[in-house]
Parts: C-alpha cells; sequence; structure tokens
DNA sequence: GATAAACTTGTAATGAATCCAATATGAAAA
DNA sequence: TTTTCATATTGGATTCATTACAAGTTTATC
C-alpha cells in the first residue's frame, strides 16, 4: 500500500501539516487502536516540538473529518483506529488486553423494528478471550 | 413487574442499603441511560446525605455483579442501564440526543472469522436520527 | 517580502472518576 | 438489650484525560 499521506489528506480538505502527516501516518502503521499518549510518546522522539494538544488536535480535526474513528472499548483514555469504509468490530480479550479487529455482517444487524431509524454509524464491541490466551490457559 | 428490590439484591450477594435500593430502582424506572449526575440530582432530594461517591461506588458493584451495564454510547460522562440478559443494542439520536433501546440478533452478528473467539459480552450502538426527528426535519 | 489565515504550542482550567480517612450503619454474638 | 465488628456511606482531596485559550510559528497568497 503505497498511499502519498500529504495528497491524500489534501484531498480531505485538511492540510497537510507535518504533525499531521506524521500522526495519520502512525495511524497507518500501528493498527493497534492507540491512546493519545501512546501516539504522542512515540512521535515527541522524533518531533521534540509536539505539543499533546495538537494530537488532540488532530485526531478530533481526522474524526470531524470522517478519516478516523473513536474507540471507546473499554478504559478511560479514547482510542483511535483508522475509519474502514467496511465497518467492522473490536474486540477486546480480557487477558492479554488486546484489541482486534474483527469483521461484522453489518446487513444483519439491522432488524426490522429499527427501519425507521436513519443509521448513520454503528460500534460493535465485544469482550471476551481471544484465541491465543485460550490455548495457554 | 412486582420486583422485591430488596430480596432480589440479596438473592445477587448484595447487602440491601437504602441507598443501593434507591439507586436500583431508580435505574429499573428510568430506562433513559442516566448519568452519575442525573441519579445523584434526583436522589438528592429524597435522600439529603446522598454522596455522589456512593452513587459511584453502587454502580460499580452492580456492573460487578453483573446487574447493570456501562453504556459509552457519546459524551464524557458513563451511562447506566440495568442489564438485560436478551441483550440490546443502543441508538443515539444525533438531533434530540435521546438514546433508543434496540433489538438486535445477536446470533447474527458473529462471522465465521470469530468462532475462535470466547466471547463474554457485546456492545452495539447505532448513531444517527430517530423516527421522530426525522418527521420534524 | 508583506500580510493574513491557519496551525502549533504550553499552560491553565475543567470535570468525571477515584482515593482515603473518618463516621455511620447493621447484623450477629454475648 | 448491649457489645462487637465488618461493611457502607460520606465528603474533601486527588488524579488524570481532555479542552480552552492566548501567544508564537508556519504557510499560502498577493
Amino acid at each position: 500500500m503505497d498511499l502519498n499521506i500529504p495528497s491524500f489528506l489534501r484531498n480531505q480538505g485538511i492540510k497537510a501539516s507535518y504533525q499531521r502527516i506524521r500522526i495519520y501516518e502512525y495511524l497507518l502503521n500501528n493498527r493497534t487502536h492507540p491512546t493519545v499518549a501512546e501516539i504522542y510518546d512515540v512521535l515527541i522522539t522524533d518531533i521534540p516540538s509536539l505539543s499533546k494538544t495538537t494530537v488532540y488536535n488532530t485526531l478530533n480535526l481526522f474524526v470531524e473529518k470522517e478519516l478516523v474513528e473513536e474507540v471507546t472499548i473499554e478504559g478511560s483514555e479514547m482510542r483511535y483506529d483508522i475509519k474502514d469504509p467496511e465497518g467492522h468490530g473490536h474486540f477486546k480479550c480480557t487477558k492479554c488486553h488486546k484489541i482486534y479487529d474483527v469483521p461484522i455482517q453489518i446487513d444483519k444487524i439491522f432488524s426490522d423494528e429499527m427501519s425507521d431509524f436513519l443509521v448513520q454509524a454503528q460500534f460493535v464491541h465485544f469482550v471476551g478471550i481471544c484465541p491465543d490466551c485460550q490455548k495457554d490457559n
């Protein structure tokens, strides 16, 4: 996948500042649903001037422009993930605390009783034990 | 539905203090996914000694004992809802900000790729516009 | 290069949730 | 009933994620 991030951002109506490019790049390369603190802690080593506020501002902008989605699957910190037009759910393992992306059958979720609701977004979260943690019981 | 709350709580291994009874009763009678602040503001008029910490403690206890579930559908405050063994999803209207319970087809959600995951709980949230708000355009 | 707009930065402020020590309650034993 | 002891409640202090704001910096356009 050879995405030109600066022009991609500009296409979405976002000025491609260095900070924004690096934050988007981090989200692309780290599909681990990072928190603001995690993103900041990694990027500060490369961008010594980086402010946490910039990370917050940038992520809020990305969410507003629908490039990124918020993942509130547990814990006190918001997590972020590149937005997937297909839509996917999240699974959090209670043992290793890893968060997995899982495919969901979007269309199957809607029930008849919901036909009058205009659904603009849906979020599906699971909590349980992942295959790895079931093995080493 | 004539539930005897004190004995219900005791059956769940919870001491039925006056505060706990009133908080559980509030959740039963107000299926509006209230926040701690909302519960506190209403009950404080009846229980002048009530502490916000007690509301937090009690709700955390109910969640731990699986009588109540946390609803994190948007906003900075946690919301709480009586736990429904059937399972249901939540729909938040972006116009009137009301939160609706919606039925979901639990079994349909799971895809084959998830067969190795042990799912202990699932949460389905929708965001969009409710039927009422679609009418008064 | 000048000018204005937009972006970044850092500190201060907000506010939800938790911690903790003191007090109150209530069930069981004497 | 009184004593005892575990448990619950209270409220003020604290934590910490997030936002607000003002000043400084960068970038684009003329």
